[in-house]
DNA sequence: CGCACTGCGTTATGTCATAACGTCACCCTC
DNA sequence: GAGGGTGACGTTATGACATAACGCAGTGCG
């Protein structure tokens, strides 16, 4: 799939904007997130990685870190799985908190930015971080 | 606190109306998670539930299943714990999915429900469940 | 009684994540 | 070019979260 690897380069040019240093370990925990099209286990990227050198947990997790740091992938709590943070071709990352809409039939993510403002915030809140993630079927299976 | 106390019984009348059993065991779980008045980690309650008999990992997962199908109680996604749902004295625990405002610095949960409608949903998308967690600081930590 | 169902005990295991320490490469500065 | 700081990663071990699978007791019902 071609635009993987444009993404990938947009990634590697977003870092470098950024004095971030997209690693061959990064990059490459990256791609198999890009190439997935949807959540992944850590577990399930650390038994990718290893035929290239036996990788342990905390390699994946350095990594996944990272990503999420850079705005590159998000951490998707309720399943424990991690997914890239890609807008279409154009890679923009998001700065802030994703919404996300999680097929539970197919796996696929739709990633959304939050536009809508949270109206019903106790008063004198201050949100810093926001987790929103919506379960249910796309368009695809629910027909 | 008689607050917890009024709350429990109204668990319980809650729980009878529709055909629940709230044992003594899922009821001891309830009360452990309203005492807390935040999250609490499931092997936190474990502990706690130690003194009068020891119990094991799937007998709190249970009693959590069961209250969180109820409605009593909801999984905080990011943290791995759990809170008690309940509305003030009056309990009516809510039906479908709530949105969470945690405090990082006291660890207090205030609950809402969702009014507002999701208006960004990609197109055909069928939402079944929402995990809606703000994080952040509180009224009182936030001066 | 015989049977199904529910709740819970118990043992064992699976899954997710991080602490702590060592090494190497890089870069800066003197 | 020797010393020293820093960042990335390897490695070992462990901690933290969750469930599978089986058994048994109590209850309700034909």
């Amino acid at each position: 799939m071609n635009t993987a690897i444009q993404t990938l380069d947009a990634a590697e040019r977003f870092c470098t904007e950024r004095g971030l240093s997209l690693t061959p370990m990064r990059r490459r925990v990256l791609e198999l997130l890009v190439e997935a099209g949807g959540p992944v286990k850590a577990y399930d990227l650390l038994s990718a990685l290893k035929p290239g050198g036996a990788a342990q947990p905390p390699t994946v997790y350095r990594a996944l870190d990272f990503l999420t740091r850079a705005g590159l992938a998000h951490k998707v709590e309720a399943l424990n799985a991690y997914t890239a943070c890609l807008n279409g071709d154009e890679h923009d990352p998001c700065t802030g908190s994703a919404e996300l809409f999680i097929c539970e039939a197919c796996g696929t993510v739709d990633e959304r930015h939050m536009h809508r403002p949270v109206t019903d915030t106790p008063e004198g809140f201050v949100i810093t971080r926001s987790v929103v993630e919506h379960y249910g079927q796309c368009r695809k299976c629910v027909s």
